[in-house]
DNA sequence: ACCTGAACACCGTTCAAGT
DNA sequence: ACCTGAACACCGTTCAAGT
């Protein structure tokens, strides 16, 4: 029989030195989600791995929302940008868009949040919209071509990164097939290449087109 | 003084004639977002705008989610799919993104239910998707193609819609300016376009991208 | 300043009882 | 079969009290 005396209660009162800090509930936060998913982040839980009521948290973040803000900008530096300062712009943008769709590919909750988030308040955002930027310029790219570049990269990542949480059957037509022939034939042409994942395959193309068409457009601005 | 008897309440058991049905829900759910958002569509909500219990609302649907994918199923009639029946590829599948884009932008929340739905419950999106095949086909597009094209399209499509929610502000560096120099002065490139909405910019030039590259795709496949 | 503990208003959902 | 009404477990959040 194992014990059932809980874990030392701390009593109510100021504790002696700090136990909460915007940076553990960031990394706990994180571990929860790791384990249990986003359904189970929840402030309940959060204060539980982090040993304290669930009040405690509004000490540190105004919301639970708040909590996701910090997720987002920690989860960021996750991102791979390091191509932008020695490579090619072209291989650069591949590492950085393929690592940028697999890192919110397993935190897609965030996406509605940073899409509509001010940088101003997202430091690591910052530095990556930075480094990128600077990759842009490296390749000499127009100055103001650059910022609907990276939003058109970035919202064709987010987008994919969703598409990339789908199940691999999404797109079978079960009973309905017969109304849909056309439909239905052409996700049966696709069916050969099943060594890559759909997603990844559909990612790719995509990613090949935006880089091309984008390329074509920054050749032909006026400089 | 107005009166304050409520209305007439139905007492328990089976009414005579059925009071609800998926339509009604469903129209029920878009008259509650268009007036007080996503936040404000709750069952209970729900429930009261039909003058029913909320508990009735479990005679119709399972939970939740399931009115989300009736939405959205709804929500995708409204999608512009006219031009692939007459316009040349190129102007049809404009004409579809940007009203793709348009409707969700206004349905973001329904963008994490579309995005991973087996299509095999949702007969609308998956009339859509007919269609859209169907001008891929009339251009003479290589089958294997089809597909990932679509997805492609739709991730940037969704990605985007998320981003046009943004506040026009979103990429002022603030107090932060002074570390991040380069991406500062390429914000500050393009207010010159002020009169587009930089969503709007992006989203164009991301689409006349995509479009360019999958058609040098579409060309150089084996046929 | 920063914790606890007890509230609060709300959420989605279940289920027995009623016709 | 399809409604009501009363529950239930949980959610995020507030706030007085304590050190």
């Amino acid at each position: 029989m194992v014990s059932v005396t809980g874990p030392a209660r701390r009593s109510a009162g100021r504790p002696l030195n700090r136990i909460l800090s915007q940076e553990a509930i960031t990394r706990a936060a994180l571990t929860l989600i790791e384990t249990r998913g986003y359904e189970g982040l929840t402030m309940s839980s959060l204060a539980r791995a982090l040993k304290v009521a669930p009040s405690s948290l509004y000490n540190h973040v105004e919301s639970k929302g708040d909590v996701l803000i910090l997720l987002q900008d920690h989860v960021m530096t996750q991102v791979d940008v390091s191509g932008f300062e020695t490579e090619p712009w072209e291989q650069a943008i591949r590492r950085f868009a393929w690592s940028y769709r697999d890192v919110f590919t397993r935190h897609t909750p965030l996406i509605p949040v940073i899409a509509v988030l001010p940088v101003s308040g997202a430091p690591q955002t910052l530095a990556v919209y930075e480094a990128v930027t600077r990759g842009f310029e490296r390749a000499a790219w127009p100055e103001p071509l650059i910022v609907p570049a990276i939003i058109a990269l970035e919202s064709f990542i987010f987008g994919s990164a969703f598409d990339a949480t789908a199940p691999e059957t999404i797109f079978e037509s079960g009973q309905l097939a017969g109304h849909y022939p056309r439909f239905t034939a052409a996700v049966s042409a696709l069916k050969d290449n099943a060594d890559r994942r759909q997603a990844d395959v559909a990612f790719g193309m995509g990613l090949d087109a935006l880089i091309l068409g984008l390329q074509a457009r920054a050749a032909e601005h006026p400089s």
